[in-house]
RNA sequence: GGAGGCAUAGCUCAGCUGGUUAGAGUACCUGCUUGACAUGCAGGGGGUCGAUGGUUCAAGUCCAUUUGUCUCCACCA
């Protein structure tokens, strides 16, 4: 049944009605079908805390332009949709709402924390979800999938056990990042680094024998505490003979020895470093080589431990500041200097991170990361663009055992137990293990593993890995992950690992990489600076389509892009054109039009044509990830070519009514149905409304197939016949332009041509696009009145317009335009004479040249005849 | 310290493996109640493609150097 457009293009009124549409239909849903290749992408998944940012616009969109491209195509395209649970983000949120009613995490317990954490998912997890739909994200909800799902938890386990059986999963003792803040250990990827300025405080720590003080720097005189060794570097002579004495460490008063270590640079500094094991990643190193002892100094929050009465208690810069003082005091505080630095801090909070010796677990890097780079050397997965692989391969080339345990409740527990009696552990499925040795109950490690760590399994775990299901034989591997730059170390990275690790298989062939979109200033959205825009608002406004053209046009792989409204309404413009021509279309269609099988006219074989260009470009642009390359041409080719010529030029035809007309609908038909659904991956609201509108066979254009290139409508040589009517026509709506000439003062049309049928055809046109009168066509006229001159390379167009001639600035025009065809023979005989260039350049391109030495040679004789009358 | 991006019209950006006289949107200027659309139509001005050098018959496109700018990584205590 067709339907009515209404008059305005208003999104409001059909695109959440379009989305139920395509939800009742099952359009989304995924099907295993053996006689389809499978097209799958797998979402990143959103934080359930979060709400839709630009962000995830753009990723989305591109998504989804993907999927409904490829399910076009004849694909059993599936997009897996799902949200992360978010582990440290959730977490810190229910803490604060808890704060609010004056409770901690330790007033409900564990478990009366993660009820409480449920309720909140159950609440707040599903606005993202919802704020996807607006979008028109064709996900398949049905296979929606959570991270801390029962399936998903299978996954994790199973990852967990056979790494660990393996040994690639160990318990240890090591120096990681911590967040005071959030009182969890943190990942490597995890720290972010921002300059801070600091000091640079000199220390003069005595020799125990009395015989003098060595001097030495640090930004952290706090540390102190927990120093256990100074060192220098072997070879440096002012200190080599030190090597083995001991100092006494100032205010705590400890006899500490005096190592060599190739650490140290000589030239940095005084030569002499502190060695605190407990708190700086360097000194832990040098620590295991010399056996240092390791005292930790620090609280989980970042206070002084009780060991040192004095500091006890105190936050890490007050105990600087204290400390500071009494180094002073007891006279073995030097120079301070001024000093920036970079400082780690947390990617969640902002909180310096306090390096940190602790219990964790990790994952040893070394034997994953070596597949994970041979996978994309062998080009079994490819970064588009390709510049991305640098990142990953740095990241993995570079990379240090990853840890995995988080001081947190919220999040996949981690399935090791100990026994409190004997202190043996046992990594188990089992929820109540009992001690194998001496068979007491044992405690579960209270400790959860890092939102990563499911994330990497994401594209299989999703599938029903680790069980053999039919989704995971028929979709797996996923195809294309879509993704922005700033989580290739997070996420990308960690699922090719693990995929090629759990499945044998790369988890995708292809990355897309995008960038970010800042603000109209080019600065990033965040929270802070209050500049981020809401999409949501901005699809009220304007339309998803809008937005998603916004989005996609003029973007390009990798790059990063600024939002801006003009362009969100450069997008609803488009969207109105289209709209509108779309009614007209509909205003003037016949009942019973089909497509057209063979064209008529010259400027229906022209338009065929022209269209089937664009479906071979376009097509293949999105099959290169070319995304906003093939929207532009897409496009263009609706609003230039289409609207702009084709159906102005058909008009008439409609008018006229008949067979002409028909044949005119005929191709209208063809072309409208051809381009929307090209248009259709990047705006399907509007494309799929129209698409209900006008004659169709898919009951949804979702399940049209895309268009492909009909080598029987493309006619090459009437297309360029029709190039140069429209060629002739905007040559007189040029000079009538210059002269102001108003478009009511119509004008008989004199067309001097050999080439009298070409332009007999485009006769019609000249009245109703160039103001013409009457229109003549002959070989020659003689006797012409005093006229306006138009000349092209086939024709010479005379306008006699009475007393607006002015016959001397003619000639001075004409004059103009022949030097400049002159100049351009000039180049072009040049080109050509050079026989470098006629014997090495390409056949086609030297064949191109000498056409358009032939169109210049003719343009100027006609010219110059034309001229002659003068 | 290392790596990379970007630099093209006033502004925002396309320009794929080198091949017309370098494009679009937007802004600007001039006309237009052209029965689909003023969210529009027609026309126009505006760029020595950051700089220098090189490769080539041919460079916005490839190479080197350089300037500005942004980002990532490392983190010398």
């Amino acid at each position: 049944m067709r339907k009515e457009l209404e008059k305005v293009y208003a999104p409001k009124q059909f695109e959440d009605r379009i989305y139920r549409f395509w939800m009742e239909k099952g359009c989304f849903r995924g099907v295993i079908d053996p006689e389809k290749k499978p097209y799958t992408i797998v979402i990143p998944p959103p934080n359930i805390t979060g709400q839709l940012h630009m962000g995830h616009a753009l990723d989305e969109t591109l998504q989804d332009i993907l999927i409904r491209f490829k399910k076009m195509q004849g694909y059993a395209a599936l997009w897996v949709p799902g949200t992360d649970h978010a582990s440290i983000a959730t977490e810190a949120k229910i803490v604060e709402r808890m704060k609010e009613e004056g409770l901690t995490k330790e007033d409900v317990g564990r478990e009366g924390f993660l009820t409480r954490a449920w309720a909140w998912k159950e609440q707040y997890g599903g606005r993202i979800v919802e704020q996807l739909k607006k979008l028109g994200s064709a996900c398949d909800w049905s296979r929606e999938r959570f991270t801390l799902d029962e399936g998903c938890s299978k996954a994790v386990r199973e990852v967990f056990f056979r790494l660990y059986e393996e040994g690639l999963i160990y318990r240890g003792e090591r120096i990681i990042n911590w967040c005071p803040h959030c009182c969890t250990s943190i990942s490597d990827a995890e720290v972010e680094y921002e300059e801070q300025a600091g000091h640079f405080w000199h220390i003069r720590y005595p020799l125990a024998d009395g015989s003098g003080s060595l001097e030495l720097a640090t930004t952290r005189p706090e540390t102190l505490l927990g120093d256990t060794a100074v060192a220098v570097h072997p070879d440096d002579p002012r200190y080599r003979h030190l090597v083995g004495k001991t100092v006494i460490l100032p205010i705590v008063h400890r006899e500490i020895p005096i190592v060599a270590d190739e650490y140290v640079d000589p030239e940095f500094g005084t030569g002499v470093v502190k060695i605190t094991p407990a708190h700086d990643p360097n000194d832990f190193e040098v620590g295991r080589r010399h056996d240092l002892p390791v005292i930790n100094v620090m609280t989980d929050d970042a206070k002084i431990v009780e060991d040192y009465p004095k500091y006890a208690g105190m936050d890490r810069y007050d105990a600087r500041r204290a400390i500071v003082e009494d180094l002073k005091a007891e006279g073995v505080l030097g120079e301070v200097e001024d000093h920036v630095h970079n400082v780690g801090t947390c990617y969640r909070c902002g909180t310096t991170v306090e390096p940190r010796v602790s219990l964790q677990w990790f994952v040893k890097m070394k034997p994953l990361a070596g597949p994970a780079i041979e996978a994309v050397k062998n080009g079994e997965t490819r970064f588009v663009p390709e510049r991305f692989e640098k990142i990953y391969f740095h990241w993995l080339e570079n990379i240090r055992d990853w840890c995995i345990s988080r001081q947190l409740w919220w999040g996949h527990r981690i399935p090791a137990f100990y026994c409190d009696d004997c202190g043996e552990m046992l990594v188990t499925d089992s929820t109540a293990p009992v001690c194998p040795k001496c068979g007491k109950e044992m405690r579960q490690d209270p400790d959860t593993l890092d939102t990563w760590f499911s994330s990497a399994l994401w594209p299989f775990s999703t599938l029903g890995w680790p069980d053999d299901t039919e989704d995971y034989r028929y979709f797996y591997p996923t195809d294309t992950l879509v993704t922005g730059y700033d989580i290739i170390p997070f996420w990308v990275m960690r699922m090719m690992f693990s995929g090629l690790k759990q499945t044998g298989k790369a988890p995708f062939h292809t990355v897309l990489i995008h960038g970010l979109v800042r603000d109209e200033q080019g600065r990033k959205m965040s929270k802070s600076l209050g500049n981020g825009i809401d999409p949501l608002e901005v699809i009220d406004r304007y339309g998803a389509d809008a937005l998603r053209f916004m989005l996609a046009n003029g973007n390009s792989p990798g790059n990063d892009m600024r939002y801006s409204d003009d362009k969100v309404k450069a997008g609803r413009n488009f969207a109105n054109k289209l709209w509108n021509a779309a009614r007209f279309i509909l205003m003037n269609l016949s009942d019973n039009i089909t497509e057209v099988k063979l064209p008529a006219e010259l400027e229906d074989k022209w338009v065929l044509t022209r269209l089937q260009r664009l479906i071979g470009e376009a097509t293949e642009n999105l099959e290169r990830y070319e995304l906003g390359v093939a929207l532009s041409k897409i496009t263009d080719f609706l609003w230039d070519i289409f609207c702009d010529w084709y159906i102005e030029v058909v008009k008439p035809r409609l008018q006229e009514g008949g067979k002409t007309a028909e044949d005119a609908q005929q191709v209208l038909l063809t072309v409208m149905s051809a381009a929307l659904r090209l248009l259709h991956p990047f705006m399907p609201f509007i494309t799929e409304e129209i698409w209900q509108a006008i004659p169709h066979d898919a009951e949804s254009i979702m399940e049209a197939p895309w268009p492909e290139v009909d080598e029987g409508l493309i006619f090459s040589d009437d297309a360029a016949s029709f190039e140069a009517v429209i060629e002739t026509i905007r040559g007189i709506r040029n000079v009538r332009a210059e002269k102001n000439i108003p478009p009511s003062r119509k004008s008989t049309v004199y067309i001097e041509t050999a080439e009298g049928s070409l332009f007999q055809q485009g006769a019609p046109f000249y009245q109703r696009l160039a103001s013409a009168g009457e229109v003549l066509i002959a070989d020659r006229f003689d006797d012409l009145p005093d006229a306006i001159q138009v000349v092209t390379d086939k024709a010479k167009v005379y306008l006699p317009m009475g007393d607006l001639i002015d016959l001397a600035a003619e000639k001075e025009r004409l004059t103009r335009e022949r030097d400049k065809v002159v100049d351009e023979l000039k180049r072009l005989n040049g080109k050509l004479a050079n026989e470098n260039f006629v014997n090495r350049a390409p056949a086609a391109v030297v064949d191109a040249e000498r056409q358009k030495l032939k169109k210049a040679e003719e343009r100027l004789k006609n010219i110059e005849e034309s001229l002659a009358k003068l």
